[in-house]
DNA sequence: TGTACATCAGTGAACGCGCGTTCACTGATGTAC
DNA sequence: TGTACATCAGTGAACGCGCGTTCACTGATGTAC
């Protein structure tokens, strides 16, 4: 085996190995020789990886952008106009499962943003992108909002804070939500919400 | 000045002290000394009223639940029926309200319950009451949701994640948001999300 | 009311633990000739 | 292909910083008589 290929093995045992206590105990309460321990490799071995726990979240969060990126090729099924509920439902369900794929990245990029604001400033920068998206969609509703930024924010708030609920707060309780029921809930509540819809209920 | 009175006086600025360091820098990066340093105390003084930060947070908590349970009196304005408009929107001003005023501990006891699940799991007994009190305005809901505690998270998420973007997080990078237009946002989404409503949209 | 001692809030320097970071060393891979 | 040296990933003990916590000391209030 190769030095580059020893080294390029390492270091994704670190990020394997961080992904997966950071789901465990969370990014704040991870310690340097947590990573090197869960992978096996000594502590000064992080060191020739990375410059410290951030940059190693900066990897992670490099890898996960630059997986979405290759995935989204695939937006079968991707519909702007969000009047209606499956165009709502479409976006909906991708988030869910985005979270669920990327827990770890989700759970330390939060923790790493509160005690962090000028993270937290440079992640926004990079969500910019998909709040641009969101905003087309807006224009296909029947009454556009005044100000979709903060329709959006709002938006963002409720899934991002719910998903942290049911997939991280919950579980750790032992209380889990059937994907299903956690997609339909979010749906119903921003279809009605967003459309201020004068369709009739979903359900009888 | 008697004793009892001043040492009242020294952990009242203490308290006072962290609610404004709290908000500043946020809990997790807040020291003992940069406490005692705002309260114009000793380091050492710190332990004569509070075993530690977290000690410290709880009293806060306790002052903030108190004052909570003299301010309801005040309870005007009440309405438990949820398919009316101007039910939700009173729920939602008085937590805008209550975040607002009580900023400092918003913010670290979210800090605090991220790092150290177990105070997660106290405050949500501790919130059980409220969740149990909007469980029944729900009954009043024209098709009552098969799962309430799923659309009471719900609706939380959006609601502290809302306040948090817009009264912690935006204001910190200079943006703000008017009262009314935070509260007609979070009515709005919540009346037509809850209700699932045939009303027609609110502005033309 | 006055005096002598006890108690206690407050002080801030010093202590010590936890943990991030370094570094001299090892053994294996790469390179030069 | 073989030998000698260079380079580098990995190791883990040791170092040192930051910060929570302690503690001997001070001066003022409380108590006893």
């Amino acid at each position: 085996m190769s030095r580059r290929e020893r080294a390029a093995g390492t270091g994704a045992a670190l990020k394997q190995a961080a992904r997966e206590v950071f789901a465990e105990r969370g990014y704040l309460n991870t310690k340097i020789t947590d990573i090197t321990a869960a992978a096996g490799r000594a502590t000064g071995s992080f060191y020739n990886h990375f410059a410290g726990k951030e940059e190693l979240l900066e990897a992670l969060l490099r890898d996960m952008l630059a997986e979405a990126d290759e995935t989204i090729v695939d937006v079968a099924g991707h519909d702007a106009d969000f009047s209606k509920i499956s165009a709502i439902r479409w976006h909906v369900a991708a988030f869910w499962r985005f979270y669920q794929q990327h827990l770890p990245e989700m759970i330390a990029v939060k923790q790493a943003a509160m005690v962090d604001p000028e993270l937290g400033r440079r992640l926004q920068q990079i969500m910019a992108d998909d709040d641009a998206h969101m905003i087309e969609h807006f224009a296909h509703l029947p009454n556009p909002p005044a100000e979709p930024l903060v329709q959006i924010s709002a938006m963002n708030a409720l899934m991002e804070g719910f998903a942290y609920t049911w997939l991280v707060v919950n579980p750790a309780n032992g209380e889990t939500i059937p994907d299903e029921t956690a997609i339909d809930t979010l749906t119903n509540l921003l279809h009605h919400g967003l459309t201020g819809s004068a369709e009739p209920p979903a359900s009888a």
